[in-house]
DNA sequence: TGTATTGATAAGGTTTTCTTATGATAAATC
DNA sequence: GATTTATCATAAGAAAACCTTATCAATACA
């Protein structure tokens, strides 16, 4: 590694091919200028050939200064990188559940046709794979259902998730017998999400463990293609519901008090959220919820 | 541009994890890498995490660490460039007369065809060009028929050219009309040759311009052909000469005293001869004369 | 609770880099 | 030919940067 105020001066020098001249236009003296070539030749042979007003520059002198160039190149890249200065440019990783994902996945898509220097990493997983996923630095942006407390981590609010009841299009469904006659279409998160719903629309009912299981998938995707089929019916998120083709045999339950998820996205709190990642944070949520994203 | 040690402490650190351990591998102590560290920081913002036990690297630690590789990649470069420790790899640039490139050129393809790292760009041009494209840096290698008297080149003795007097196959020639019968072939250094050879194979002669010039070209290649037609007789070096075709109508007249052109190899004084162009240089003398060339 | 490990920071010693002054050389001008 | 101007190299000393030593604070472990 060599002195860069040296590989300065001799830039300069191959430049205006004058000690006085490249001393003037670096605020140093013309001695200065004279040692940081002593030095540079001292360590890789002749570089110049002094000629009364003007110095020429050997083949060695010449290869030091493509050096120079590939190392003002590479701070380019650099700087490039730390100011994140283009925030429509670069890779943006984002992991999230699969109810949310599924609906971030299309504006994502979209996001990158706009903007095509912009390439997505988004993987689908469940809540406690985000956490882990963000605290080891492996994604820079993650989504949650519940606030982590955990100093490392930001928590913003993202979105509010509302919770549906969806039945077969010609069910009929007023009680929880109603429910029990059809049986539950389980997912990963269908236990806890059928508890929190259902335990206001039915105080005191018996627990979504007292229904038939009719069915599994953790596709979330998949999911409403039994409840379609009347094999039963489940409790996802309504961003998860309305990802769904339209017109399908499905309907939705308006029974008692809404329930509602929060989303938090998370990132590390050690270091900046960047450009990118902000811009495509907001843009997302701006066009799932039409609100604006409060990052601090 | 970026103090270089600074640059030298984070990679060690960001590769053991450890200030303690950085200090020990440099041969420092932990505090000056503390402040290495802090230097930095305080130019690029925020690079690693302290843990207690294991450092762990922020997105711009890491592309700080991409950088110094750019900068490894790029010194390597440059110490491949200096010191050109692969004499059979790189540029090759000579810069000769046509008559005795002519000779050199099957030379040069076959130490092309041996070492493929070499290419070569060679150039056919008068005595006075060379002197300018060796001198204006445009080449490393020159051959030259007059020894230059300038301190900026250095001139190695490479061969003697011998010249030729050739005439048509079927043509007798004892006496100086019998030339005058047949004409003369000239080319660029055609008259200085003639006039050096003949007048030592004729002393007295009325002089190469009392004689009838019957054609003129100045590709070396292409000099023989009217003599082997029988229009005319020239004098060229020898190298051109056995260049030529064998089995042609032309032969060669054995009278007199011979005479010889040195050949002298020159390059610039004022930094080391690169080692490919040594290399090349020693083995085009070695197969054109089978002697060994002493560079200096 | 006591000990060991580790990184940050203050103060001072050492090394490097810079400036000032001078000398040598070549070219231009009188 | 003598003098002046321009330019780079070098020596000596001043200023700045870098390193070491010593100490403190925080964390982990026995």
């Amino acid at each position: 590694m060599i002195n860069p105020q040296w590989l300065r001066s001799f830039m300069v020098l191959a430049e205006r091919g004058s000690f006085t001249r490249t001393a003037d236009q670096l605020g140093l003296t013309q001695a200065a200028v004279s040692q940081h070539i002593h030095h540079l030749e001292a360590q890789l042979g002749p570089l110049l050939i002094r000629r009364p007003r003007q110095v020429e520059l050997t083949p060695a002198g010449q290869a030091l200064l493509g050096y120079c160039d590939d190392m003002e190149q590479a701070e380019k890249r650099l700087n490039l990188r730390l100011s994140g200065a283009d925030d429509r440019q670069g890779e943006i990783s984002l992991i999230t559940p699969g109810s949310i994902g599924l609906s971030l996945y299309p504006l994502l898509l979209d996001l990158q046709a706009s903007y095509p220097g912009l390439s997505v990493r988004h993987r689908f997983a469940p809540d406690q794979d985000v956490l882990e996923g963000v605290r080891n630095n492996h994604f820079e942006l993650g989504l949650v259902t519940l606030k982590p407390d955990d100093p490392r981590l930001v928590a913003c609010h993202f979105a509010d998730e509302p919770l549906d009841l969806v039945v077969p299009a010609t069910a009929t469904v007023n009680s929880w017998e109603d429910l029990e006659s059809l049986g539950f279409i389980d997912h990963p998160d269908g236990h806890a999400m059928a508890s929190r719903l259902l335990s206001r629309v039915f105080p005191g009912n018996r627990g979504i463990r007292s229904i038939a299981c009719k069915g599994f998938v953790n596709q979330v995707g998949l999911i409403l293609e039994p409840v379609a089929r009347g094999f039963g019916f489940t409790v996802i998120p309504r961003y998860a519901r309305e990802a769904y083709a339209p017109g399908e045999a499905i309907r939705v339950v308006e029974m008692g008090p809404r329930v509602v998820d929060a989303l938090w996205l998370i990132y590390r709190a050690e270091w900046p959220l960047s450009a990118r990642a902000r811009f495509v944070a907001s843009e997302l949520a701006s066009r799932l919820t039409g609100e604006t994203l409060a990052l601090v």
